[in-house]
RNA sequence: GGGUGAUUAGCUCAGUUGGUAGAGCAUUUCGUUUACACCGAAAGGGUCGGCAGUUCGAGCCUGUCAUCACCCACCA
């Protein structure tokens, strides 16, 4: 006996052992293989309701193609992460109280970053499991163990050895607090309440002339060389050539004619800090200005013989502080605006401001790299679902500007090069081939800085398969089919891999990329610690269950659109659950056991035809919905069909047969017990715990629902004449309930109908459906007439009229109401086709079964009216 | 500044070649007919953001405006 309820506590985690115990993950068969990528989690991470939806539509694709007999490998693992992690290893090193990482040296610290990894690193792998999700977890990978790094050290030397990896010294974007460069795409940008200083600086050789700047960094005029004016711009005509004299540091520095000043903004003179601004390294560059960078590693004022003795040492935002003081007192400074302006900050804290800093540097090429990563998405190679998000990447690719690759982390994989005494650069994959090249006898050192963790994560489509190695699993699963990832990390992510991937493989990584949303609050606030809004889907899982989240999250997955997740939609599809699960039982009671020698196709009672045609239809639109990443089309389509037409319908109309024994009762039960045993198999890739745990109660335990077969129908399943039967009878019954409801007929009374111009199809499906009706609508009888009793109840149901003749327990002035109110509309239907059917331009020119469609209307309506104004006329006599 | 998306019932959202607007939740009314009150039956509720255009016909196509969200770039 089935349960009161789904008990998914007790069976979520032992199902899930059972299917990892039995190895049901891996690829198996030999069907086309279907490949996902798992975009790996940090090691850092902690489950969030983005994860969720992320696995759980990559599990809903990978076990709908492994029952479709594809031999699918969803390949798993963990993103080193490396600022996150390294971040939080001298987090728990302060909490221990144990030196610091800089105090216990290089090999210490990432002997307890190894460890943290070990110990709480991939707590995420065990969460994602509460989902239900079926990765092959006996392939999963780290970025940083030995068959990926191995991976890493060939990429860097290919790359370097083809020029497309160099060294350059150059601004980055600096994070003083991390003491390490970082990528562009790290970097933040904040709109912020600022000022700008106007500062006027002392023309040489003149007495009382001053060229006037203005920044809202005036700390960094102790690295200015230069001021630069636009060549045309006839204010500055006579000074171009001449030089100011610098306040402050007193160094004289010359005013430049440059087109990158604009005479628009501000006095049209702009200083030119090359070392210290993106636009003025550019500038500076053009002209051959010497580049003084004024900042430590850590944003403090560096010991500069160019800079007064009292700024050294002071941090970047006291000095600016101490600057204005000092201009101020030199009255140069001539004007404070208050502005809003873009700050740059970093994009994992939000509160460090990035300062471009003079370094050098690894570069990737990517402007190179890019081109056929671009060309590929437009040739359709790869494409994107839905497809609006192709711009974006189009946008990304397009506008390349080199990858800065090195970081001044320990954790992370370590650059392979090294140098010799006078800075000579070897690379290799090994030290002993750096000192082969280098020679015997020539000390190395090798570089300390480690690559970006996206350059790892940028090989992943295929080091995990075993690259650079020709593994076999290189040849059967690369290119993957799909990439289930959010519009975010498109940049980051997606078109890296498309660079390398084509570089390395020639080839695409993945032929799909489906984007997925956003999931955001019920308010559409996106979740955050800091709010407090955060949804903690283990929670979720705890109070409702694996497949409610999981039905959640795939019904509310609608292309392009972002996910606003409210607990009470949970709530709905823990109902559903609830519902199958009571469905499941009432076949139990009613003894409808599954048979395996029943065949759909020999059905022979009309309502178990049409729930056969129906249960086809839902499937073949399942299919379709996620052939085409139609997540919610897929979801919803299975909810209704299992709740407003099974159970509302089909089960409701079957009852009677099944307690009287009727003549179709054997046949009903096989179907019923047929009909849910497809529900379980269609339910399956999206609530796969529930839909397993009652195929194994009430279909067959032999076999595990993850590998089972998914269905082939024959499309002969379907009879129309069947569906418009029974159709028809549902708009019966919908019609006089709603009539009844109206005449507020109470909802117990049994009541006596009369049927009123009868055909021989319908006269007949009065008969067959007798019982059903009468229990559906409670009837009392059903007879056939051509009499109207004086004050009854009519209503029209094409080609019949329904006659409650029930004059004593109605209004009947509210009936006359009724009617007259059905008239009207009726009237209104026929006027708006026939205006249309009039219009020579629509006849003309709209197709021809369109017409047909409208004439048929105004017919019917036409009829319909007739046959409610002589109930009218009737009631009104009386 | 360049770009993308959104605007449909009280709320959250569907609406796939243009053919008289749908769901879930919420609301109201009725209902214990032994699967299910995590239920059943029924009802109310929308000039599909504004304006203009194309078309026999527009929620859907074109233009424009408004509001909101996001991406990229820049800011002396």
């Amino acid at each position: 006996m089935l349960d009161k309820n789904f008990n998914f506590k007790d069976i979520e985690e032992k199902l899930y052992k059972s299917w990892e115990d039995s190895g049901l993950f891996s690829p198996a068969g030999d069907g086309n293989p279907y490949t996902i990528m798992m975009p790996p989690p940090n090691v850092t991470g902690i489950l969030h309701v983005g994860h969720a939806l992320n696995h759980t539509l990559q599990d809903i694709l990978i076990r709908y193609h492994r029952m479709k007999g594809r031999k699918t490998l969803w390949q798993p693992g963990t993103d080193h992460a490396g600022i996150a992690t390294q971040m939080m290893v001298e987090r728990k090193l302060e909490k221990d109280g144990l030196p610091k990482r800089k105090e216990m040296g290089r090999e210490a610290f990432l002997e307890h970053a190894w460890q943290w990894k070990e110990e709480s690193g991939g707590a995420i792998v065990g969460q994602l499991g509460r989902l239900g999700t079926t990765p092959d977890w006996s392939r999963e990978r780290f970025t940083m163990d030995e068959g990926l790094s191995k991976a890493v050290l060939k990429a860097f030397v290919s790359l370097y050895n083809d020029g497309l990896i160099y060294k350059d010294n150059r601004l980055v974007n600096w994070h003083p607090g991390l003491e390490t460069a970082i990528s562009d795409l790290e970097v933040e940008q904040k709109e912020q309440k600022g000022k700008m200083w106007h500062i006027r600086y002392p023309i040489e050789g003149e007495t009382e002339q001053f060229i006037t700047v203005a920044t809202t960094r005036p700390e960094t005029m102790l690295g200015d060389t230069a001021v630069a004016v636009h060549p045309d711009d006839a204010r500055y005509k006579d000074v171009v050539g001449k030089s100011v004299s610098l306040p402050i540091t007193g160094r004289l520095i010359p005013i430049v004619a440059d087109d990158y000043s604009d005479p628009e903004k501000g006095s049209g003179a702009v200083k030119i800090t090359p070392a210290h601004d993106f636009n003025d390294f550019e500038v500076g560059k053009r002209h051959d200005l010497p580049m003084i960078n004024i900042f430590t590693r850590q944003a403090k004022i560096i010991e500069h013989e160019d800079i007064p003795k009292k700024y050294h040492g002071l941090d970047r935002f006291v000095a600016r502080k101490e600057v204005l003081k000092e201009l101020e007192e030199l009255d140069l400074l001539v004007e404070i605006e208050n502005i809003k302006h873009a700050v740059p900050y970093d994009e994992k804290t939000k509160t460090v401001v990035i300062e471009p800093f003079l370094t050098e540097q690894w570069f990737v090429d990517t402007p190179t790299l890019a081109k056929p990563a671009a060309q590929a998405v437009r040739d359709g190679r790869t494409r994107f679902i839905p497809q609006q998000y192709e711009n974006m990447y189009f946008q990304w690719v397009d506008n390349q500007l080199p990858w800065c690759i090195s970081r001044q982390l320990w954790w992370g994989h370590q650059i392979p090069a090294w140098y010799d005494k006078d800075g000579k650069v070897y690379v290799a994959e090994t030290e002993e081939e750096a000192q082969a090249q280098a020679g015997e006898g020539v000390t190395l050192t090798r570089d300390d800085d480690v690559l970006d963790t996206w350059f790892s994560s940028a090989l992943w489509a295929f080091s995990t398969l075993g690259w650079p190695d020709k593994a076999p699993e290189l040849v059967q699963y690369y290119p993957g089919d799909t990439l289930v990832t959010s519009f975010d990390i498109i940049t980051f992510w997606v078109s890296r891999m498309m660079m390398f991937s084509l570089y390395f493989m020639d080839d695409v990584p993945f032929k799909d990329v489906y984007i997925h949303a956003l999931v955001r609050d019920k308010n559409g606030q996106k979740m955050s610690k800091t709010k407090g809004n955060v949804m903690d889907p283990l929670d979720l899982i705890d109070k409702y269950g694996a497949d409610a989240l999981r039905f959640t999250l795939c019904a509310l997955c609608s292309q392009g659109r972002d996910i606003r997740l409210a607990e009470d939609r949970l709530e709905g599809y823990r109902n559903f659950v609830t519902k199958l699960w009571n469905a499941s039982k009432y076949a139990e009671m009613n003894k409808c056991n599954f048979d395996p020698a029943f065949n759909p196709a020999t059905a022979k009672y009309v309502p178990n035809q049409w729930i056969i045609g129906e249960t086809f239809k839902a499937a073949k639109s399942f299919e379709k919905s996620i052939d085409e990443y139609r997540f919610n089309d897929a979801a919803n389509g299975l909810y209704h069909f299992v709740w407003g037409t099974f159970c509302d319908w089909y089960l409701e109309f079957t009852k009677a047969s099944l307690s009287s024994e009727g003549e179709h009762a054997d046949e009903i039960r096989k179907t019923t017990a047929w009909v849910l045993s497809q529900t379980y198999i269609l339910l399956n890739p999206v609530m796969p715990f529930v839909t397993e745990h009652l195929y194994a109660k009430r279909v067959s335990d032999e076999e595990a629902l993850i590998t089972k077969e998914w269905p082939v129908y024959d499309v002969a399943l379907v009879k129309n004449d069947s569906s418009q039967q029974i159709e028809w009878i549902i708009k019966i019954i919908s019609e006089i309930r709603s009539v009844r409801a109206d005449m507020n007929v109470p909802a117990g009374a049994k009541i006596p109908l009369l049927v009123k111009d009868a055909c021989e199809n319908s006269r007949n499906a009065f008969q067959n459906y007798n019982e059903i009706l009468k229990r559906m609508a409670r009837l009392e009888s059903i007879d056939f007439t051509d009499a109207v009793p004086k004050g009854a109840l009519q209503t029209v149901v094409e080609p019949v009229t329904l006659i409650l003749p029930i004059a004593d327990i109605i209004d009947l002035d509210a009936e006359k109401e009724r009617l007259k109110k059905q008239l009207s509309k009726l009237e209104d239907d026929i006027q708006k086709v026939s205006q249309q059917l009039e219009n020579k331009n629509f006849v003309e020119r709209a197709p021809a079964e369109v017409i047909a469609e409208k004439e048929e209307q105004r017919e019917t309506a036409k009829a319909t009216h007739a046959k409610v104004s002589a109930a009218l006329e009737q009631l009104e006599a009386a």
